[in-house]
RNA sequence: GCCCCCGUAGCUCAGGGGAUAGAGCGUCGCCCUCCGGAGGCGAAAGCGCAGGUUCGAAUCCUGCCGGGGGCACCA
């Protein structure tokens, strides 16, 4: 029985009570569910149904609960329920009815944990988004590990989900990394407000050697912005892929401006009376959803502002069908929150179909000093200086498993000294070791049983019931857009794993003969193996066989 | 001044109202006669402060204190 399948029951359960004692079952709260507790001593599952309907239905927590209790006692598979304190009922489930997971999730395999309920949903996840006119820093790369654990954990519960990255390659921070790229290549120093780290020279050079007649040339800076955006492009999808995070569109702003859908939008809004005129420029009322004061679309001088191309960037995100629009911005745009909601609003849309999730930011300590992140100053820590100290998977799971809300501060003397420091390879040699475990049972001739009823050694259940848990906390981290749940579930479902592995032989010691309990162990530890593997997967992190 | 985030063990972080608040690392003490010791068992150690809501608050609300980040006709 499945953490679902009890809910369940004791929902209908306590239905079929309140309609027998004549009481009002609408009081039952909608989500009745059962947890785990803490302590071993208050079962397998407990439910405060019974405290959170009382009052509503009119009679006394404990009485509720006591009805509750007999009702429940007698039904398949429940080997025990009883009150405790406030009201509390504590079940034990029989031990086959509660092994009858492992089997449903070595029947399901790869798809244990995906469930349907955003099935509805058209979903466009925006991350990253960096400007082109330098490497991915380590903030980057948090919102790059992240919102593909994000996109991973919202597909497995049934979303339609579309990666996508915006570049900014429309405005005056694109011209400070032209003439930056052109001071380079004259050997001149880095231009005021420009970008001077050692891949500008880099660059440059580059554009030089595709076109050595660039500095020369009458469109000397267009040439420079051609080929050196490019380059930038291409070095930052190179970064991201090598990092497994891939995107389905990339979305270049420039190309809003060059279809017209800016003007196109901005008359839209103007038309509809979105927009109004003051001071020679065009505002938006962001202040309706909040902001601290309007924002101008089209400035004075008659130019767009840069919120034009997100009006324009909005439309078209709506009319390629998305009914949800998600944006992961780092801290520091947290004010952008109100003018994408009004942006919204202003095409007559629900505020609603727009997310913004705000992330704080990474802090590196190496030597106990903080790593400044200034891409301009040039020493900043990229992407792929992070990799290069601690590697794919362990730089993607310290960054996913922590929640965007808090700073996250790490040290790369500790990720770099020992691979142990890192909790990825907790999880990860839980995997190597199911793994090895399956070949050592594959060469004695062990193969999974379906005798679920033998798993009754308190670690085997523990395990049982927290195999258990990944389906709902894979939909809450998708509910709440927090994937830092997986992780944390891993970390939980591992330990869970090694204890039982330390208290549970599974394979025949010696000559022993083979048992059903040694099938029925084997099968658990195969649903163990699936769980983490699911579970690293939805992480976009390996499972290794060996380590 | 206004807005957002955070304040939980020595450190880095989990804990979407529930019973005795957890993990990794660090410290101390145990367990290698067989499945991977990158493991297991035990110990010390914590919810910033004050009110409020609730049968019940680390969790929700208010205020204060402390830390971080924002408040452009830049992008």
């Amino acid at each position: 029985m499945t953490p679902a399948q009890l809910a369940d029951l004791v929902r209908a359960v306590a239905t079929e009570v309140l309609t027998a004692r004549g009481l009002d079952v609408s009081a039952l709260p909608g989500d009745v569910g059962v947890e785990r507790p803490r302590n071993p001593d208050h079962g397998d599952y407990s439910t405060n149904v019974a405290m959170r309907t009382a009052k509503k239905a009119g009679v006394a927590p404990r009485e509720l609960a006591t009805w509750l209790v007999d009702a429940l006692g007698g039904r398949d598979g429940i080997a025990s329920a009883e009150i405790a304190g406030p009201g509390f009922i504590n079940l034990r489930l029989a031990a086959d009815a509660q092994g009858a997971v492992v089997g449903e999730v070595l029947a399901a395999g790869e798809s244990y944990g995906t469930g349907d309920e955003l099935g509805a949903r058209s979903i466009n996840l925006e991350f990253v988004s960096a400007n082109p006119t330098g490497p991915l820093h380590l903030g980057h790369t948090r919102w790059a590990a992240v919102g593909d654990a994000l996109g991973r954990v919202l597909a497995a519960r049934g979303a339609k989900v579309t990666r996508e990255y915006y570049f900014n390659d429309a405005g005056g921070q694109i011209d400070r990394f032209v003439a930056s790229l052109v001071a380079a290549a004259e050997g001149k120093p880095t231009p005021e407000g420009g970008y001077g780290g050692a891949y500008i020279a880099e660059i440059a050079e580059q554009v030089l050697a595709a076109e050595p007649g660039a500095l020369t040339d009458p469109d000397r800076d267009e040439v420079f912005r051609r080929i050196g955006v490019e380059l930038m492009f291409d070095e930052i999808k190179r970064a991201l892929h090598a990092f497994g995070t891939d995107f389905d569109v990339w979305f270049h702003e420039r190309s809003l401006h060059d279809s017209g859908a800016v003007d196109a939008a901005v008359a839209r809004l103007k038309d509809t009376g979105n927009l109004y005129f003051s001071d020679g420029a065009w505002w938006l009322r962001s202040t309706d959803e909040g902001d601290d004061k309007d924002r101008p679309v089209i400035k004075s001088d008659g130019k767009p502002a840069y919120i034009a191309g997100d009006l324009a960037y909005y439309l078209d995100k709506r009319a390629r069908g998305f009914d949800l629009c998600i944006y992961m911005l780092g801290a520091d745009h947290h004010g952008y929150i109100a003018r994408l909601r009004a942006a919204a609003a202003a095409f007559g849309d629900d505020p609603d179909t727009v997310e913004v999730l705000i992330g704080q930011l990474v802090r590196l300590f190496k030597d106990g000093q903080m790593l400044k992140m200034s891409k301009r100053a040039g020493t900043a820590v990229s992407m792929d200086d992070l990799v290069g100290f601690v590697g794919v998977d362990a730089a993607r799971y310290s960054l996913i498993r922590s929640s965007i809300d808090s700073v996250l501060d790490l040290d790369l003397d500790v990720l770099s000294r020992r691979s142990n420091d890192n909790p990825v390879f907790y999880v990860q040699y839980a995997h190597a070791r199911l793994a090895s475990l399956a070949r050592n049972a594959a060469d004695v001739g062990l193969a999974p049983g379906t005798a679920f009823g033998l798993l009754e050694h308190p670690r085997e259940g523990d395990l049982i019931r927290t195999i258990g848990e990944f389906p709902a906390v894979v939909r809450t981290a998708a509910e709440l857009r927090e994937p830092h749940r997986v992780a944390r579930y891993l970390e939980t479902l591992a330990a869970a794993y090694h204890k039982f592995y330390d208290g549970c032989r599974v394979l025949p010691m010696g000559d022993e003969e083979i048992s059903d309990l040694h099938r029925a162990r084997l099968a658990l530890c195969v649903a163990a193996r699936q769980v983490l593997a699911n579970g690293l997967g939805l992480l976009g992190v390996s499972a290794p066989e060996r380590m």
